[in-house]
DNA sequence: GTAGGGTTAG
């Protein structure tokens, strides 16, 4: 072209966005200077694009500068684009603070904001700002806004919140979208509902590897490898390609339902039969599956052996101390705990478990003086915390909190009748040992050594009628203590609930649970 | 010629 204009190069752009290269559009954008054609609105939305798929928010910064220097500041367009490419990139406030100022909104612009929120951990806000687009009732949430709030109610075990929202999906007829049924079907299931995933799996006409892969990580989580394993049968056989997360969801599935050798032909099948490499987070996978079932040794030297960033490094290496701590193998724990704090990440973490793999092990001396250590030097754990839901309300109960727990008179005389009928039982368990190791004051002991989700399950016990599934949820993963006693007291009190913990689900049902975490 | 959605290991 002689003389390509403003919408030739913002073509040109679009098209390589389009086919997966967005950097070739923002090199494009740094020869337009040179040009003189002057970008506009249109050229701005594209760039903005090319890097919230990047991430980078450096040239995202410098663009928005030029936004607001050529007076686009209050486009629709590069303004939504502007929220998306700050929430991809992590910077949810300064996504908010370009949504606050937009000029018009509309659905795009509500539904980048609720996104940016659900991608960032941030559920509540998400669920907060789209109450206040529907109380605008300026528009209807179309299917990519309601993806979005199921997602949020997901990251949130919001169930009852999902289920408003799926009624909003059926009434606006989105039921046969794909991703909207995708994000039900990991709804549920992180909701303690894998039984209605499984209703919304199977009216998915044609699913995809994603609400393949959903139905697999949900069935994983609830302790149902052997479904997963079936349903990754399944869509191999309808031709569907599985990528990198099915198999995580795979492995997952073996490590949690005791399947080690068939765990291991997985992992061997991936590249070979699938053409996928396996990666950090596969053998993260392995690596738990092997210390879970108590081939320490392999599991340590396979971790080793891995090449890690170091956020898959504090993961790889949080999962081999777990284990370690589980089996009381105090030797690996130490270098476990050794890498991780090396790592940086979950330093607190770090130390109490490895102070509790010193207890566990009879090391008290170890234990004590690695608290000791902890307070001297400031590092401080943040204390677990548990909810359920009932009804409209949300009851939140945190370790040790007797004080301020609901009804905390009546769940202590539960909690001490459960533990009195647990040890006629021969449960010894040792169950509030671990947590007794920094406290002084006598008195204090048995209400500091009650671990949030026992508070949270005596109270659901008071307060939800018999016939109703009660639903616990716990910010921090399950310790053995309470997933033992947790058997006992469903057989006791004659009923079955659910314990969700950071990831996954017990389901405890006449003693035992659906989850072999600890088979 | 422009903006938005679903799956991921301790």
């Amino acid at each position: 072209m002689p003389e390509p204009n403003v919408v030739s190069w913002t073509s040109l752009m679009a098209g390589y966005v389009n086919v997966g290269q967005p950097e070739m559009a923002l090199w494009l954008f740094g020869k337009m200077p040179g040009s003189s054609v002057m970008p506009n609105d249109f050229t701005f939305a594209t760039v903005i694009n090319a890097c919230s798929i990047l991430a980078d928010v450096k040239v995202g910064r410098r663009i928005h500068a030029q936004v607001e220097i050529l007076g686009f500041q209050s486009n629709l367009f590069v303004c939504s684009s502007l929220v998306d490419m700050y929430g991809k990139c992590n910077d949810v406030d300064e996504a908010r603070r370009v949504f606050d100022l937009m000029g018009s909104r509309n659905v795009v612009s509500w539904t980048s904001m609720i996104t940016a929120y659900a991608q960032n951990a941030r559920g509540h806000d998400a669920l907060q700002i789209f109450r206040e687009f529907s109380g605008l009732m300026l528009d209807h949430p179309n299917h990519f806004m309601l993806a979005s709030v199921i997602n949020a109610c997901a990251s949130l075990g919001r169930l009852v919140s999902g289920k408003v929202t799926h009624g909003a999906v059926i009434r606006r007829g989105h039921e046969s979208n794909d991703v909207v049924a995708s994000a039900l079907v990991d709804m549920y299931a992180k909701c303690g509902s894998v039984s209605y995933s499984e209703k919304v799996f199977t009216r998915i006409l044609n699913p995809s590897v994603i609400s393949y892969t959903s139905m697999i990580v949900g069935a994983a989580k609830y302790g149902l490898g052997k479904l997963s394993l079936n349903l990754f049968k399944e869509m191999i056989d309808r031709r569907i390609k599985p990528n990198d997360v099915t198999f995580v969801g795979v492995l997952h599935a073996c490590s949690h339902s005791g399947l080690i050798d068939e765990g291991l032909e997985y992992l061997k099948s991936m590249y070979v039969k699938h053409g996928i490499m396996p990666d950090a987070k596969h053998y993260t996978c392995v690596v738990d599956m092997l210390g879970r079932t108590g081939r320490l040794d392999e599991a340590y030297q396979l971790a080793k052996s891995i090449q890690v960033e170091s956020d898959e490094g504090a993961l790889l290496w949080g999962t081999l101390l777990s284990a370690s701590r589980l089996h009381g193998r105090v030797d690996i724990a130490v270098e476990a705990s050794k890498r991780l704090i090396e790592s940086n990440q979950q330093v607190a973490g770090a130390y109490v478990t490895l102070s509790n793999a010193y207890a566990l092990a009879g090391e008290w001396d170890n234990a004590h003086s690695l608290r000791a250590q902890m307070k001297l030097t400031g590092i401080y754990k943040e204390p677990g915390c548990s909810w359920v839901e009932i009804k409209d309300s949300t009851y939140v109960f945190y370790a040790g909190d007797v004080f301020s727990c609901p009804q905390g008179g009546e769940v202590v005389s539960l909690l001490r009748e459960l533990e009195e009928r647990m040890k006629e039982r021969g449960y010894v368990g040792g169950s509030m040992g671990l947590v007794f190791v920094d406290v002084e004051q006598e008195a204090k002991e048995e209400i500091v050594g009650l671990h949030s989700e026992r508070l949270a399950l005596a109270f659901a016990l008071i307060n939800i009628p018999k016939g109703v599934t009660i639903r616990v949820m716990k910010n921090l993963r399950m310790c053995r203590d309470c997933h033992e006693a947790f058997k006992h007291i469903s057989d006791i009190v004659g009923r079955d609930f659910v314990v969700r913990d950071v990831n996954r689900f017990h389901h405890f049902r006449n003693g035992s649970c659906t989850c072999r975490d600890f088979w």
